[in-house]
DNA sequence: GTACATGCAAAAGCTTTGCAAGGAC
DNA sequence: GTCCTTGCAAAGCTTTTGCATGTAC
């Protein structure tokens, strides 16, 4: 974490390393661990560690590192907000109707018994699971 | 299908016989199909069959039909509209990535392996399963 | 110096809400 | 007559866009 360096973390990415990526990207990917985020949340996080950042910024940023394959969205998480996951890997979610918290379900404790067979000339992309807890 | 009440139909569920309603009602269950839809894609086909109905009176009606049983709102489409699925059952869906397109897998047609278990006190409420198609 | 990023404010899109007018029962 | 619905317009929210300013390289 400390040896974390978010400038050539960025510039590996072919981004610039600007102020609102260092932030951004330290607060993601600084300590290593798999972590949910809406941009609201990211926008409030980086306000308290200094300079604020505008949210189109914070958008602009999170699309960026989901281009550069570092984060992808989370479909159905039934809130509106859009969900980024740090853990790119495919995986799959638990959903606390609750509190609408998202956490990842450990790899290999979920497996599809058979899956379908595609429609027509399509492939299959993959596939998101989502256990609702109550 | 013909011989579909829609007065009776929405009388069964409590809901008072209005003009949105029946046309909505007939809309979605006269014929018995599996439908997935919006509420835009619902407000122009009503407006196609007669008078048509606003907007803020279709989401009343979806919501209404949702608190009923008869609906069900489908989580994970990626897309941001909210959409009503005429089925019921616990059942999973292909989404199609090109065209944004849901449609019904086959029931039992796909089965999950072995869920984890539920952390802390929780309990499961139950899956939702989307398959992208590409 | 140049191309890319930022920030602001405004636009866009979907859904909900408030409230007066209308309609079911 | 009473209570539930409708319709309209406006508000609410999240996300995106346009454009001038700023900045990494």
């Amino acid at each position: 974490m400390t040896d974390f360096n978010a400038a050539s973390f960025l510039d590996t990415l072919g981004l610039r390393a600007t102020r609102p990526r260092l932030a951004i990207a330290h607060i993601l990917f600084a300590d290593g661990q798999n972590r949910h985020v809406t941009a609201e949340w990211l926008a409030e996080k980086v306000g308290q560690q200094g300079e604020p950042v505008a949210l189109a910024t914070i958008y602009n940023t999170l699309h960026s590192l989901v281009d550069a394959g570092v984060l992808r969205i989370v479909r159905g998480t039934g809130n509106d907000n859009i969900v980024f996951d740090t853990y790119t890997r495919p995986h799959h979610h638990f959903l606390d109707e609750r509190t609408g918290e998202l956490t990842d379900i450990p790899d290999g404790h979920l497996t599809l018994g058979n899956l379908p067979t595609a429609p027509d000339g399509r492939t299959i992309a993959g596939y998101d699971i989502i256990i609702r807890l109550s």
